[in-house]
DNA sequence: ACTTGTATTAGATATAGATCAATTTTGACA
DNA sequence: TGTCAAAATTGATCTATATCTAATACAAGT
């Protein structure tokens, strides 16, 4: 076979399936008309694959793309000069890394893949310009943009508000929703971080995470071994957030 | 004089005054060419003014409009279910508050005035179509709302990471060069928010900010009678927030 | 299987900052 | 100018969670 062949192989691989991808519902391609979909397939550079550990890109490095997790999961943190690490967030299929970015000439953060992951690169340049002429894209990027102001907010609050347990029953709430958007079940799944990660996101020490596991795990609202966990009572947690419910019980 | 010629004089007033402001450029004409600002005027509604206490608007009413603030200062806050206030930021002259609405129907959080304050209303739907015609002005919303991202994240991390000291200390300091953008002096001025909305917004009880003021006073580094504030010595302020300096100093 | 490093769990102690209680200052309005 | 409510400060305790230390479980590579 020859090599022109070959790469044409390689170029139809990568090219046009937004259209056939199961997390169309949920990423870019949800804004896209039908007929319009060709476009952005245009510019995805799509299925980059990483090995657990590597980074898809590193704060201070130029701005270049954003990212759509395929599969797998990522985690996004800021190094500050003093070598402290704070996770801004984890990332899995279908949603999109670097929209913190598009401020400054660097990535704001870095991003490292959690396991064996798979994702589509944006280049931005490309992406502002399919935007403009696709306004429900664009919408959708401000969308997208503003969610992630207000989850981040949603941190903020947690951090300064909440217990240990109850940013705890968040975050299980958190990852089983998203897990449920998906289509995998909402009350068993594996977490794709360690505990170490879910200290520093959540503003805790590793063994506060890890007592309070054990504290729910104990009062049987969810059952964990390690990273896999069952969430047993779902209403006792979300119990635990809700501080309304909290003032109702005093 | 007639009703209709009092009209034309209320409408020429309201109009066709961002290229005059003295904010633009720090606001959206910052990134609109001089022949293309007067869409932008087109759909800008001037100077709406709010006295103090007064909501511009309120989380789960309708979301129609983003706002730039041209004189006084805004606190923006979430209420949760339960009663509880999280300030989610200040917003001084030059800044545009709403951008953490745009992906839900209502506003996500309540926009109060700390003082006689005057805003710019710019509604969404034509907002949102002129960035499609002007890419200038779209990516300068890209960068605003990134802007706004990294913002959130970095008080997630002062919330997560930091002791009180050096939260009031950054806090300071952010205020300082917000003030020093707008050709007013980074080492006196005076605070707009409340001590109260300090704390909340730092994740610190009151009397915990009142206590780091005094501290701070002792120390030299600032004085503050109220909520007029003088920075005494700005180096000393940011030594207590880097943390790369802090453990140098151990 | 065995080693070695890493992640997780567990117990004991220390502490920053919350909470509670009281006083002083400020500022708005009659 | 005096009155009153809200804001700010100060002091005394209390507590959730960090920190320190150590034990145990787990995973990867030889």
């Amino acid at each position: 076979m020859n090599q022109a062949i070959r790469l044409h192989q390689v170029a139809s691989q990568l090219k046009a399936t937004c259209n056939k991808c199961s997390l169309s519902n949920l990423c870019l391609p949800l804004a896209v008309e039908e007929n319009d979909l060709e476009r952005l397939e245009d510019i995805v550079l799509q299925g980059k694959i990483f090995n657990r550990g590597e980074h898809i890109f590193d704060q201070s490095t130029p701005f270049k793309s954003c990212f759509a997790v395929r599969s797998g999961s990522v985690k996004t943190s800021i190094i500050t000069e003093g070598g402290d690490e704070q996770v801004t967030g984890f990332f899995m299929p279908g949603e999109l890394i670097g929209l913190d970015s598009m401020a400054t000439d660097n990535y704001a953060c870095t991003a490292k893949v959690l396991e064996r992951t798979s994702v589509c690169e944006f280049p931005v340049d490309k992406l502002e310009q399919l935007t403009r002429m696709l306004p429900e894209l664009q919408h959708h990027m401000y969308h997208l943009m503003s969610q992630e102001i207000q989850n981040s907010h949603q941190l903020a609050m947690l951090l300064s508000k909440n217990t240990a347990e109850e940013r705890i029953a968040a975050l299980l709430l958190s990852l089983s929703s998203r897990f449920q958007r998906r289509r995998m079940s909402p009350t068993n799944f594996s977490l794709p971080m360690a505990r170490n990660d879910i200290a520093n996101f959540l503003g805790l020490a590793v063994e506060t995470v890890s007592r309070v596991f054990t504290r729910f795990q104990n009062q049987g609202i969810i059952k964990a071994r390690g990273r896999e966990v069952e969430l047993l009572d779902v209403e006792a947690l979300q119990l635990v957030t809700c501080d309304f419910a909290r003032q109702g019980c005093r």
